[in-house]
RNA sequence: GACCCCUUCGUCUAGAGGUUAGGACACCACUCUUUCAAGGUGGAGACACGGGUUCGAUUCCCGUAGGGGUCACCA
């Protein structure tokens, strides 16, 4: 498809609760859809039902809107400040003898469709006011307005992703326009709104497929073009069925809170249900230009947490340093104060290059780097106890004095050093790395040994092992461990 | 139940009437290596089934099965 100026799409949730998954990837190819073609991307609340819609809600759909990146053109448009003008499009229909009133009452309706049911039909509305006069209206019944639907023939729907889609006009009823209340509900303000807006294509979940020909229904009934459809396939969950509250997290705030970036989250929703041929880091400047509703499947799309940790690995790798930065730093400076500090930047700076290419959530990135502002004597894993043995003790002993003695504090020169000293022990530098490693860090896994030496800096980089060897020290001297030759009151000058 | 939609490795997907059916995640092995990752190399792993159409179908058509969606004075 060529860039098509005229485009205007729409993201059209109800706030009845989170932005989740489903609503956050349609979002996404509204978006994506204006992006491309230089059209506009609307955002409208559809908030008709007041009992359900609230407050909080619509603050969700923004805050995780904003937090995916996703703009809006123009201003929001609230179904529910639009209730008149709906009301009267319904009325110029009921003039017109497009719509009618209809006076069942809800227990009515239900034994109908009660007795459809029984009868192995679908439930539908039999259209008993249709036709009947009004004089006979029981009293005391405030009538809805219905839509007086076409009962012959078919609706053909040309949707941009599944294709030609057809129903017989009698599988239909028709529909509630206006409630006994006199408000509007969702079928008719959808059509008004969309036309008002001039939304040219409507991007949705393929559950709205069949509103879809009760809407075209009634823009013909209007006499109004309705919108091009793009009905996309759902986002299951685990179980195949349609996402919901059940499957947990899916909210999208949910993959904010455990450290996705909202660049990853687009990238995963993307390749729900859309592809470019096998390519699979894609940025949002590419999907920009990539984009288009050819490219979307048709089949529904099982949502995968292992795929969008890996994604956000990735990008997490792309992103600069100093963003990464910003993103962690208030994570650990809730446990750390000092991590907010020049001194604490500096640290979480120095070992970003290394620490980035193994995290694959923020927490995880926060989390790698927890151990830089912890205070010695170190809490040990028990992997890292068992580093630091009576030999790897005597070892780190020795090490201590050559480092104190070390000229200049970097990188490469610590490990040039490092690796001279291992050599002078005779023993492979894993024997000197590890120990230390869980000497410095409290942990058998790190980013590289040299790094977190090099931006722990030298005073701190000591003080950790002597506080290592203070305690190894006591321990000897209270007989925790069985004393060999090595173990001394202080291994280090003991090697001495 | 009625109507509508869907069906390629476990998952997300590419793909063309004739391919060794490609990639990614996950998995396994090897490699790199100071650890863990990342990276590199390799491996295992799929066209739901049955009929057609065709010289040839996983690809086109029809059924079947399975899955999903919709059937409100909710949206």
């Amino acid at each position: 498809m060529r860039p098509h100026m005229g485009v205007v799409t729409r993201f059209a949730p109800s706030p009845t609760g989170m932005l989740h998954l489903g609503g956050a990837r349609t979002a996404l190819f509204n978006w994506l859809y204006a992006r491309h073609h230089g059209g506009s991307f609307r955002l409208r609340l559809e908030d008709t039902d007041r009992k359900r819609s609230t407050p909080e809600a619509v603050a969700a759909i923004l805050e995780g809107l904003d937090w995916l990146g996703l703009d809006w053109d123009g201003s929001i448009v609230r179904q529910s400040e639009r209730r008149e003008r709906h009301a009267e499009v319904a009325r110029s229909l009921l003039a017109g003898g497009g719509a009618y009133r209809c006076y069942c009452t809800p227990e009515e309706l239900a034994a109908m469709r009660a007795e459809a049911r029984a009868a192995g039909g679908s439930a539908l509305y039999d259209g008993r006011w249709r036709d009947r006069d009004p004089a006979q209206a029981p009293p005391g019944v405030d009538p809805v307005i219905r839509f007086r639907a076409p009962r012959e023939g078919e609706t053909v729907l040309g949707d941009l992703v599944q294709g030609p889609v057809r129903i017989d006009n009698a599988a239909l009823d028709d529909m509630v326009l206006l409630r006994a209340d006199g408000t509007p509900t969702y079928m008719l303000s959808v059509v008004v709104d969309d036309h008002d807006m001039g939304i040219t294509h409507a991007i949705r979940g393929d559950d709205h497929l069949t509103n879809a020909f009760r809407q075209t229904q009634l823009f013909r009934a209007l006499d109004w073009e309705p919108p091009a459809y793009a009905h996309i396939p759902l986002i299951h969950g685990p179980d195949g069925a349609k996402l919901s509250k059940r499957h947990g997290a899916v909210a999208v705030g949910a993959y904010a809170d455990i450290g996705i970036l909202p660049a990853a989250m687009r990238n995963a929703l993307l390749r729900l249900g859309w592809s470019h041929g096998d390519d699979e880091i894609i940025d949002t400047d590419q999907a920009v230009r990539w984009f288009d509703l050819d490219a979307v499947n048709r089949g529904a799309a099982r949502f995968d947490m292992e795929k969008l940790q890996s994604l956000n690995g990735h990008h997490i790798r792309e992103s600069a340093d100093s963003a990464l930065l910003a993103e962690i730093e208030p994570r650990l400076a809730a446990n750390h104060p000092v991590a907010a500090t020049d001194e604490g930047r500096g640290r979480i700076l120095a070992l970003m290059p290394e620490a980035k290419t193994r995290a694959k959530t923020l927490v995880e990135l926060a989390d790698s780097l927890a151990f830089l502002f912890h205070e010695p004597p170190l809490a040990m894993t028990p992997k890292a106890e068992r580093l630091l043995d009576i030999e790897a003790q005597a070892r780190l002993g020795a090490l201590f004095c050559m480092l104190e003695e070390l000229d200049g504090w970097d990188e490469a020169g610590l490990e040039g050093a490092v690796r001279a000293f291992a050599e002078g022990e005779g023993v492979g530098l894993g024997k000197i790395a590890q120990p230390l490693r869980a000497a410095l860090t409290g942990s058998h896994a790190s980013p590289g040994i040299f790094a977190v030496m090099a931006a722990l800096g030298r005073e701190e980089t000591l003080v950790r092992l002597h506080a290592v060897m203070v305690i190894a020290g006591e321990r000897t001297a209270t007989g925790e461990h069985v004393a060999s030759s090595a173990g001394a009151e202080d291994p280090g000058r003991n090697e001495r």
